[in-house]
This record gives C-alpha cells, sequence and structure tokens, in this order.
DNA sequence: TGATAATAGTTAGCTTGAGTAACTTTATTA
DNA sequence: TAATAAAGTTACTCAAGCTAACTATTATCA
C-alpha cells in the first residue's frame, strides 16, 4: 500500500479523537471547537475582520458570521468600526481574554499530555510539513 | 507560544481544508468521506463487523449503522451472516471493488501532488508520532 | 440450568458546523 | 459617474456526529 494511503488513514483517524476530546474538554467550558478557534486567532493576533478569519480559518462567510455572531452574544467578541464602513474589526473583551486564559490553561495540559515523549524538533518538522501540504492544497 | 498550540492549530487547519478537497473529489464518484473510509478499511482488511469499523475510525454505532446502509443501498456493500447470529459481517460487493479502484486511482494522483517533495522517511516518522498522538488520546 | 449481564445492531431525534444562493451596503475602478 | 467588487448577512440545505432507548442474541455465573 502506498504510503500517501496510509499518510491521510492515519491524519483522519487522529483528528477525529482529537477533535472529540478538544470538544468536551471546551463545552465545560460552554465553547465549542469552531468558537474556540476564533478566539484563539482573535487572541494571537490582535483583531480582525470576518474575512480574513474565514480565509484563514478555510471557511465561508456565512459559517464564520454565525459563529462570531454566537460570541458576540456570549460577550467574548465586540467589534468597532473602521475607516471602511463595511468592514468590522473584532477584538475579544476583557470577559473574552479572561475566558480564553481559563481554556487555555485547560488545553494545554490536555495537549501537551498527548504530546508526551514527542520532541520539540520533531513537532517543528511536523509543523513544517502540515505548512507545506496545506499550501499545496489552497493553491491548487 | 507553546509549541504544542501550534502542533494542534496548524493540524486543524490542515484537517479542513484536506477534508474539503477530499470531498470535492469523493462527490464526483457519489460518494462521501464517511462512506469512503468503510470502503477502505474493507478493501485493506477483507471484512468488518459493524461495531469494528466504529471502533476504527472512533465513531459510535449509531452513526456507523447510517454509513454502512447507504452503502448498502449503493450496491457496493453486502452482509453475511456468521455463527453469532448478532453478528453481519460486511463485504465489498463486485461492484464497490470496481467503485473503489476508480476512486483510488483519483485520489492517489491528488494525495500524492499534495505530499509532493516530502521523502518517504518523513513520511513514516509522521505517521508513526501520529499513531502514538492517537494512542495516547484513547488510552486516557 | 436458569436468571442476569453483556454485546451487535437499529431507530428516533438532536446538534454542530459546513455549504450555496441571493441579498444590502459601502468602496473601488474604468 | 456608472459598473464592478468586496464585506457582511439571511435563509436554507446537508453530512455526520451524538445520546437514549430499544430488540435480539450470546455469555456468564450463582
Amino acid at each position: 500500500m502506498k504510503t500517501s494511503q496510509k499518510f491521510f488513514d492515519h491524519f483522519i483517524r487522529l483528528y477525529r479523537p482529537f477533535e472529540g476530546r478538544l470538544n468536551v474538554l471546551l463545552s465545560e467550558h460552554g465553547l465549542y471547537r469552531a468558537q474556540w478557534t476564533v478566539l484563539y486567532y482573535i487572541r494571537n493576533y490582535g483583531s480582525a475582520t470576518l474575512v480574513e478569519l474565514a480565509a484563514y480559518q478555510g471557511v465561508e462567510k456565512p459559517t464564520m458570521s454565525r459563529t462570531i455572531h454566537r460570541l458576540v452574544e456570549l460577550g467574548y467578541l465586540e467589534t468597532t468600526p473602521t475607516q471602511d464602513r463595511r468592514e468590522k474589526k473584532m477584538q475579544l473583551t476583557a470577559l473574552g481574554k479572561e475566558q480564553y486564559e481559563k481554556v487555555r490553561v485547560a488545553l494545554d495540559a490536555f495537549e501537551e499530555s498527548i504530546l508526551e515523549g514527542v520532541s520539540e524538533e520533531e513537532l517543528e518538522e511536523a509543523i513544517q510539513m502540515m505548512i507545506d501540504i496545506r499550501n499545496r492544497i489552497t493553491e491548487k
């Protein structure tokens, strides 16, 4: 069997249980994965528009629109207008930052526990590989 | 930022576009990912019960039950009874095998194209890493 | 051996989170 | 300035996961 087949088979089979456990962890804090990834992005990039978030996550605008609305309702996100009046820049509220840090602690513990034994170097190599593969997917 | 955070961020961000492209490719053959992974398993392991398939893919029995029923309706799967009359062993029909090979060709081309430049050795290392991580997730 | 527990699979109903199509409002460009 | 593009929304559909509760069969053990 081709190694490429095995690679993507294992890739899918790792994703599903990971997402399952991630959702359990997040649900203890009243969040879902799609919401969390928005908080993650904004926390690390400062602020973002809907289009920027959708592009980053590889989803369509309506999908992101709903996720953002939920986060605003939850009080974790707020918008500020820009010169371009079509746009809304999103930032974390104080509550949003607080919530992010709370979840971050739990998530770090989980992620580090399942990466036990994997060296920093291996992780960095895997990250670079994932970036390269994603680029080849999106550029086609 | 912790490397573990980056790792899983990139992991999720690779999965989504990959699954999107996979579904486009499969839809050209009238299949979905969940169905394809069943054909894949049975093609490589000969036959399987529902419980075996569900465990392999990390989904619940009702989820797998529906996927299997669709594949039977499509004429790709058939069941044979075993001594244990609770069980149903699933095999590919002739049509199922034909369909598998057809899709396999297209999927190999796609998968190999996006893995261009990644060495066999790197792939094997990544596969082993994914196996280790999945084991740590499921054993907890 | 006979009652109880476990296992294989199904049915019904819910949910997340993705998609497309079509739209409004504002900005850009030809 | 008229046409086009871009940001975001609304309405609707769909795949694919979940739990709860069920039937039928097999295994266990008191």
